[in-house]
RNA sequence: GGAGGGAUCGCAUAGUGGUCUAGUGCGGCCGCCUGCUAAGCGGUUACCCCGAGAAAUUGGGGUCGAGGGUUCGAAUCCCUCUCCCUCCGCCA
């Protein structure tokens, strides 16, 4: 959410700033609510102020009278008005500031859609094979490891099963990254719910705009995660931190949960989209000096993966038309696939700033006697499953049909002979 | 799922319709004192919103788990919900 103060102050800069992201919005019928709400509220507040020095005059009994208590009763009448009016402003407002997209840092490239990244780096050469390297859905199947038609009879299309040695390499991938994250790059590990309550997703920015692609029990009111992101945007909601605990790093693991409605009909060969994936998040609370600092660093322990697993990749950096709703800066990992033929993106590492913290409502106090403060959080996959997944089948196939994993995930294929 | 108990300013607790501008203790912070990481003394100690101000600051309103209700007036009475605890039932 942005900052109603800001919109207020500089609404010039926040129209040029949302009108980079290629799409508009009602700056003006935004300013001209909060304006109302402030005058409802002001009156509000100054009959409130009178009625209670009144009802504090009344607590003496020989200055009661039947006058006075009319008087007071009517007065209350216009307090509860008065009131219902403030407070349905102030819901049309934030009803409406919900819907604002994140303000682009400007170091982001503009840009009208996907067209306009830019890649920033690339990462080893891709691959060259004597023979045709087949896509992963061939060799996931003569290897037996894929199981798409079980899949689509248990729970439709968009669904499959890894079997043996298949779900033991996405299990070794799953305590790999975590490994790597945990012990070498200083993350604390979080398994957190994957059912989480609507204002979570309201916090971290899913909703209200994009309850089309989440999972919904409307029985209970659980909401699915599509992310792990989700869960840690409201880890600490609602909570005012200290200054020393930060840079908070979690890492994550989850199973992440997508309608992909609006992803109809694409990708629908092989495991590159799925309704169900799993998923190594990182995340980061920072204070706002240091989050460019920290977005740094997390795309650099996500390509850590890539490069310990020695899958080549390149470094994408988002264009304002392009990016997600709650960032304001993004890269993404994009890893090469030799036998579909395309670049997966595995990662997407954001700074959102303070659009989620405020939402969330997760401070932190620089100082003791100083202001508490909105923190900036980062999140960035470390990373998707079943991209790497395809990586490795496809880099490390052999002319045989058979696929050589890479060293790093040695230590954790014990079963490799089952 | 059933029966009961509970939720108060970091923690612990007081408060059963107006004197609550929520008290007290502990902890924290600041200062003083003291020949030692003790004791003592004084002060301070939540969050949000609106207004004034360049700012330090300052005027007002709100918040006692959440939301409604009763009342001139609610931490206190009533209703609904959430969460926690105890017991019973069921169950990985």
């Amino acid at each position: 959410m942005l900052d109603i103060k800001l919109i207020r102050e500089n609404p010039d800069f926040v129209k040029r700033s949302l009108e980079k992201r290629n799409e508009n919005f009602d700056i003006d019928g935004i300013l001209q609510l909060d304006a109302s709400y402030r005058r409802s509220l002001q009156q509000q507040e100054q009959l409130r102020a009178q009625h209670k020095k009144m009802s504090k005059q009344m607590s003496n009994p020989s200055e009661r009278s039947p006058e006075l208590t009319l008087q007071m009763r009517q007065m209350g009448e216009e307090i509860s008005a008065l009131q219902e009016e403030t407070s349905k402003n102030k819901s049309d407002l934030e009803n409406l500031l919900l819907l604002l997209p994140n303000i682009p840092h400007e170091s982001v490239p503009l840009g009208n859609d996907a067209s306009g990244n830019i890649v920033v780096r690339t990462w080893g050469e891709p691959k060259t094979f004597a023979f045709k390297p087949l896509p992963h859905w061939e060799l996931g199947e003569k290897l037996d490891i894929i199981d798409f038609q079980r899949g689509v009879k248990l729970s439709g299309s968009r669904f499959y099963a890894l079997k043996g040695w298949g779900a033991h390499l996405q299990r070794a991938l799953i305590s790999f990254m975590l490994d790597t994250h945990v012990i070498d790059h200083g993350y604390q590990e979080i398994y957190p719910p994957f059912m989480v309550k609507k204002e979570c997703m309201v916090g971290s920015g899913n909703l209200p705009k994009f309850g089309d692609n989440l999972y919904h029990d409307k029985e209970e009111d659980y909401w699915f995660v599509p992310t792990a992101e989700v869960p840690l945007t409201n880890f600490h909601r609602d909570e005012i931190l200290d200054a020393e605990c930060l840079p908070i790093n979690y890492v994550a693991y989850t199973t992440c949960f997508r309608r992909e409605k609006m992803a109809a009909g694409k990708d629908t060969r092989g495991i590159k989209r799925g309704h169900q994936f799993d998923k190594v998040e990182l995340y980061k609370l920072t204070n706002p000096e240091n989050s460019d600092k920290e977005l740094e660093k997390l795309i650099a322990d996500a390509e850590d993966i890539c490069q310990r697993l020695e899958l080549p990749y390149r470094v994408v950096q988002l264009c304002t038309g392009d990016l997600g709703f709650a960032a304001c800066k993004t890269y993404d990992i994009e890893l090469w696939a030799p036998g579909c033929n395309e670049w997966l993106e595995v990662s997407s590492c954001s700074n959102c700033g303070d659009f989620q913290a405020r939402r969330a409502n997760v401070r932190y106090r620089s100082a003791a006697n100083a202001r508490t403060q909105f923190v900036h959080t980062l999140n960035g996959s470390g990373v998707a499953l079943p991209r790497v997944f395809i990586a490795i089948l496809e880099n490390y196939q052999q002319a045989d049909g058979t696929v050589v994993l890479p060293e790093a995930l040695t230590p954790y294929m014990k079963a490799r002979q089952s």
